[in-house]
DNA sequence: AACACCCCCTGTCGGC
DNA sequence: TGCCGACAGGGGGTGT
């Protein structure tokens, strides 16, 4: 499910059943998912508020009041490829499911004074959990080399030069590399290419001038990489298989892919004709139209 | 340094 | 029906 339209949909849903509430019960039904969980964290999230819920790329960030002994800490979750919050509403005193019955790959359950309770879910357990000072956030190892947000005013076009001067790797390679831009994955890079009209074989340098600045192509990539990640969030995300949001509402901008999964499909974009094709890139499917993206 | 490859894990789907 | 391989939204680690 989670690049950062997902992630941001599940901080959406999340934050009313969290905000400014005071979590009450909190149990963690395994030790790890793809790494330990931090040490006691139940123990040490219990009795503590939520008082935010933010996202750095496919970051979620739950931010907890500070206890007695110490600062603020914040919770960071990822979600790996197939993590999910789901939110139930008046559980109080209600039945508890012993582990024996409880839904298959629920991980880690929080508890809120006033009923409601929030289930972490992660079948593969590639998603991981930290509990991290929030004043020394930027400095975890998670988050400090990622790049820019693809959503805000940063520019993205001069960052991406810099890194991508030089570069013989294919485009998708390097858009999917955190360190350019943060919270794309496997489907947000196909659709960006796309709209772009960039194939995703083309060295990520080709998009580099002489002088080290970035190209039309690459301006014009960052347009493409804004408008798709805006239109993606504004859609609730993409739904696959069985994901849903933390209200269990399906997202649909999976019915707006015009590459991604698509593959033998016409290519929309008008006037083209082409087919959409999949190749293999790094391991991982690449959808796109030979004809438009060049 | 940059890049290709493998791995973690479970579930599902298509082909035989 | 069952078995088997391929594949899935991510990313960390290793080897060349």
């Amino acid at each position: 499910m989670p690049e950062l339209p997902e992630v941001e949909t599940v901080r959406r849903g999340l934050e009313p059943a969290l905000v400014g509430k005071r979590l009450e019960r909190v149990e963690t039904r395994r030790k790890d998912l793809r790494f330990p969980l931090p040490q006691d964290m139940a123990v040490r999230l219990t009795g503590r508020s939520v008082t935010a819920l933010g996202r750095r790329a496919k970051y979620l960030l739950i931010h907890l009041s500070e206890e007695p002994a110490g600062g603020a800490e914040t919770l960071l979750c990822h979600l790996g490829m197939s993590g999910s919050f789901r939110v139930e509403e008046g559980v109080t005193g209600a039945f508890h499911h012993p582990r024996s019955v409880a839904p298959r790959h629920d991980h880690v359950v929080l508890e809120t004074a006033d009923g409601t309770r929030v289930t972490y879910n992660d079948p593969r357990r590639f998603g991981f959990m930290d509990l991290v000072p929030t004043a020394r956030l930027d400095e975890n190892p998670h988050l400090c080399a990622l790049g820019p947000e693809p959503v805000g005013n940063t520019p993205l076009a001069p960052h991406l030069a810099r890194l991508f001067g030089g570069k013989r790797a294919p485009l998708k390679a390097a858009l999917l590399d955190q360190k350019g831009i943060a919270g794309l994955g496997n489907i947000y890079v196909c659709e960006a290419l796309h709209r772009a009209g960039l194939s995703p074989r083309r060295g990520a340098g080709t998009l580099v001038g002489a002088n080290g600045r970035a190209t039309a192509r690459l301006e014009r990539l960052e347009e493409a990489i804004r408008a798709v990640i805006a239109d993606a969030i504004a859609a609730g995300g993409s739904s696959l298989r069985d994901h849903r949001q933390t209200d269990g509402a399906l997202g649909y901008f999976q019915h707006a892919f015009r590459a991604y999964d698509r593959e033998g499909q016409a290519c929309p974009t008008p006037g083209c004709g082409g087919t959409i094709t999949r190749i293999v890139q790094s391991g991982r499917s690449t959808f796109y139209c030979p004809a438009c993206q060049r």
